[in-house]
DNA sequence: AATTTATGTCAACATAGCTGACATATTCGA
DNA sequence: TCGAATATGTCAGCTATGTTGACATAAATT
């Protein structure tokens, strides 16, 4: 082993002090959203180990789950991933009977993806941990303290994608199903 | 393309009523989790895309500047990476003057990080997007609220890393630097 | 002097993202 | 009706970031 570097502690203008509130920062709050999801995903990584799967099925299982027949684009959109990247765990999760394709009852280039019972179970069994450390989480606070945690996640989000779920019901822009 | 498997539509159990609230798990909030740290994670992917770095050394920024002179036990201790994963991102922010290491003082077979000036202005640069963000977020939010937040993120840490700020200041188990 | 600790490094591998290019089926518009 | 646009699939290769295992070195500890 080298230690090149290691040797000159005095040269290039270190600095000692922690980086704190300067500029009005609150680093607290960012350190925490880390660590808050950081462990919120471990729960499911931890069962999907057990499956052979990673967190891009569990993305996928999640949504399809969430809203049944949605298209191939639609869930590219939500996830924002390319389609060579979807394709791959995709296909995996058709193959092993986690997930099905149906042609578009009206337009029927669109491949409409439905969860099959296997499916739901899988997303209802990664959703129940994050469930209980949410509830958890929220345990101390009041009706309104809630309301508040839901409100800075949402204000959080960028405007495009917070209307989302809107979308699923009427289509204003881009995508119509 | 051959398309097998999207002909037959009704068989295989396919479900198409959507996830609700069913067993009581709130999906709105976990889906509110995924989309807004993604969008948190956003602001800085884009800085760090200009500078040819990733998400990987914006942690090891971030978390050597919040505390200069830590070890690199530590800094693994926190990522809750591998020291072979951090090896790669770390020799690069060191070799591009982002960050020093100098020889513990006390005990010289650690490598003490600090920040060089050039790295404190990165890791202030991509914690100001977020910052920014998060202050939106809390607008219409009262100081209860804002302790409320804070409260839920903090129980959606799991117990060993809750403390680790703490263990800054006295270190009770392992890794006393 | 022997062992443990803190760190570095080499090699190989896995996951999950990316781009670019091209194929096929279907729909839509002129 | 024909050509263009659209929805999707697929091949090939690249990058970023994680992993494991094995081994090296310097310094501290016993």
């Amino acid at each position: 082993m080298s230690r090149a570097g290691a040797i000159k502690p005095e040269s290039d203008h270190i600095l000692d002090r922690p980086m704190g509130d300067t500029d009005g920062i609150d680093f607290e709050i960012i350190e925490l959203l880390f660590f808050a999801y950081r462990d919120f995903i471990s729960d499911p990584d931890a069962i999907l180990d057990t499956s052979g799967f990673g967190r891009a099925h569990h993305r996928v299982v999640h949504f399809v789950n969430r809203e049944p027949g949605l298209t191939v684009a639609a869930l590219l959109d939500t996830l924002k991933i390319t389609k060579q990247s979807l394709a791959r765990v995709l296909k995996q999760l058709i193959d092993s009977g986690y997930i099905a394709q149906v042609a578009g009852p009206e337009d029927r280039r669109q491949r409409r993806l439905f969860p099959t019972e296997r499916g739901r179970e899988l997303a209802l069994a990664l959703a129940r941990p994050q469930s209980c450390r949410i509830a958890n989480a929220m345990e101390g606070l009041g009706e309104d303290g809630r309301t508040a945690v839901k409100a800075f996640l949402s204000g959080m989000i960028n405007p495009a994608t917070r209307g989302a779920a809107d979308d699923r019901e009427d289509t204003i822009e881009g995508h119509k199903q």
